[in-house]
DNA sequence: AAAATGGTTCGGTGTTTTCCGAAGTGTTCC
DNA sequence: GGAACACTTCGGAAAACACCGAACCATTTT
């Protein structure tokens, strides 16, 4: 097994519809049973459990029992990284070939930060403010950054990942905020009630207070 | 076509063994012949001209006609970017299980800025030093650093890429230093007659000079 | 204990896809 | 003009793989 190959199985086992689309929904860093899975992944039980099967062997899912039930989720952020990777190219190269993905586009998790038009009207938004720099691959935030951020109770837990990363959004080709920053500021979002999470998707819906929230805090008008 | 299918397609187009090879000899962003590829991907020219025409329909090639030559490479970093994380995690999962892989490991280039342990070495030397910081997905470039690239001869181009990135180091688990500033550095260094490159691989030797130049300016011994 | 539920294994089918030999186009060199 | 070279297209063969129906474990509920 040489260094190519072993991209080539990586990439073949992301190359089949119904694994990708159980990665996919394990993107947000959840875990789903096998059940769940299948039902996303549109297959039956069996063969999503044949799926399922190679993606823990191979170190993309781990498995943790509880009762009946198996959950997976993704086995390392790399994971996530990997497949964001590959959406922002895939993003990059047909962008409007999507159908369905209305909400999706509007606002999503990506892993553990906010994604879609809300994702990066927030990453502009912070930057016209001078509180954050951001471009293709890196990032910073000002002092008036820091202050703004504590003021907003945004706290962002202590760690070895870095504190502000640019991700780039696959269906708006531009960057979002990432990093320790940018879950910090999701779960503030949701912390105020201001997005809420749905159901069997990724996209977050922004409620009343949130259209109100944005608007006030950060300038941004929520049209959708 | 929805979202997860996009990832699909893509990555099953690099789940193929031939083509990885393909792309991965692409990898840093030099330019060859479709019968240099099929030497690379050891199949047949016919057989390389299958998958070159996917490769380009899809957005993952250009092309370049030169008299009877045709000249393929890497139609945008993101493909880079977007292989370099599917290495990050495929190396991750079991780094040791390379055969051959000696001189790569040592030192070789990640698109257009040094990996292996060269590079790791580096990145430590630059960070030790307090020219640069860095972490798992961000870098910043301090006062004293920028005194001491210009005092190298490290020059970064101007642009819109970012100056400091991290990359992770798919052989050491670590990051090394990726952006204009890689690139700088990398530059540099072939400049300077202390690294060069090699036929029909990607790894990189280190010359006498080198070993000197490393030690002297930045700390490094190059065993091996 | 029996029924229900979550999940897996097995076997067979059908599709997809990689691969190369042979033959073809276009370009360069003698 | 003719030979050599780079590359592509066409055809068929072989292999790989995803998929589901049916049957089978294990746990929970009634």
């Amino acid at each position: 097994m040489n260094e190519t190959n072993r991209i080539a199985v990586v990439a073949a086992l992301l190359g089949d519809p119904a694994r990708a689309n159980i990665l996919t929904a394990l993107l947000d860093g959840g875990a789903l049973t096998a059940k769940e899975l299948a039902f996303a992944a549109h297959v039956t039980p069996q063969t999503t459990s044949g799926h399922l099967g190679k993606l823990t062997d191979s170190g993309l899912l781990t498995v943790e029992r509880q009762g009946r039930h198996r959950y997976f989720r993704l086995a390392t952020p790399l994971v996530g990284q990997m497949l964001e990777s590959i959406m922002a190219f895939a993003g990059a190269v047909s962008p409007r070939a999507w159908r369905g993905g209305a909400a999706l586009r509007t606002a999503r998790t990506c892993y553990d930060h906010l994604a879609g038009r809300l994702g990066v009207a927030l990453a502009d938004a912070l930057t016209e403010a001078g509180h954050v720099t951001l471009s293709a691959d890196g990032g910073e935030v000002t002092e008036s950054g820091h202050a703004f951020l504590h003021d907003f109770g945004a706290e962002p837990v202590a760690g070895k990942r870095v504190f502000c990363r640019p991700c780039l959004d696959w269906s708006e080709r531009r960057p979002h905020i990432a990093g320790r920053l940018g879950a910090a500021l999701a779960c503030r979002c949701f912390d105020l009630g201001w997005i809420a999470r749905q159901r069997d998707t990724r996209a977050v819906a922004i409620t009343p207070e949130g259209r109100e929230g944005f608007a006030e805090r950060f300038r941004i008008k929520v049209t959708l």
